[in-house]
DNA sequence: TGAACTTATGAACACTTGCTCATATATTTG
DNA sequence: CAAATATATGAGCAAGTGTTCATAAGTTCA
């Protein structure tokens, strides 16, 4: 039941920076990048760990170049970063922002789906 | 700095529904009614508590239309819940969920853009 | 160098989105 | 009831999105 996130003054931190146009826009931006199936996947399978291309083109099943755009976005955004391993190209998140965010959000999407993790 | 949000085994969290193509769907949902500006910013705006449309209208800087069509498909999701008072139509969030996701998020947005809230 | 393989990119297209405009519905007051 | 106020809704449209198709670019190996 209820995830094992804490977060302390909620309010006050929602409000601190409600003014912040610049925050507020960033923050859509990065919610707008997890609202995408494929790109959520994608990065949830970063969650776990640095994959190559071709990786992510099997845990999401679409094409690889649906799977190449969709890295060039989250590269853009700064979301993932890319090194290239021979032939491969290996991604890894940019930061661990993003895995928190994929968390809180499946856990939340599993009490409304009335799947909450036993 | 860094947010004061803390989770036990992200990395299990996830894995855990990866797999599960409802609650993933479902996640996407909810990030994708928070990655638009107006959305974010009516959602935000009723984490300090019940807001009328007008109040909303107000913070948002929309015609009412477009706060009235973007409060329909918030409530059509099942991210808030609406009253009546007399003339006027008072708007709840419907969970918590969605105040901690929007708290997270704006934390991170901060950092991303240098504003780490002192 | 030239295949084979892997990833990236540009164009095109169907589909979606968020807005405006006009209008309908609901509530209060005179 | 009629007028005023507040909110909701439908149609229409410009802009954006995610995919496919074709092709380019980078890497390895014979």
């Amino acid at each position: 039941m209820a995830s094992e996130v804490t977060h302390g003054n909620l309010d006050q931190t929602v409000t601190c920076f409600l003014g912040d146009e610049d925050v507020i826009y960033e923050a859509t931006q990065i919610f707008d990048a997890l609202s995408d199936y494929t790109r959520f996947r994608i990065l949830a399978a970063l969650c776990a760990g640095e994959r190559g291309v071709s990786d992510l083109q099997e845990v999401c099943q679409v094409s690889q170049s649906a799977i190449s755009h969709q890295l060039r976005m989250l590269r853009d955004r700064g979301l993932v970063t890319a090194r290239r391993d021979g032939q491969r190209v290996i991604y890894r998140l940019a930061d661990d922002h993003v895995a928190m965010l994929i968390s809180v959000g499946l856990s939340h999407a599993a009490e409304l789906t009335g799947k909450e993790g036993e």
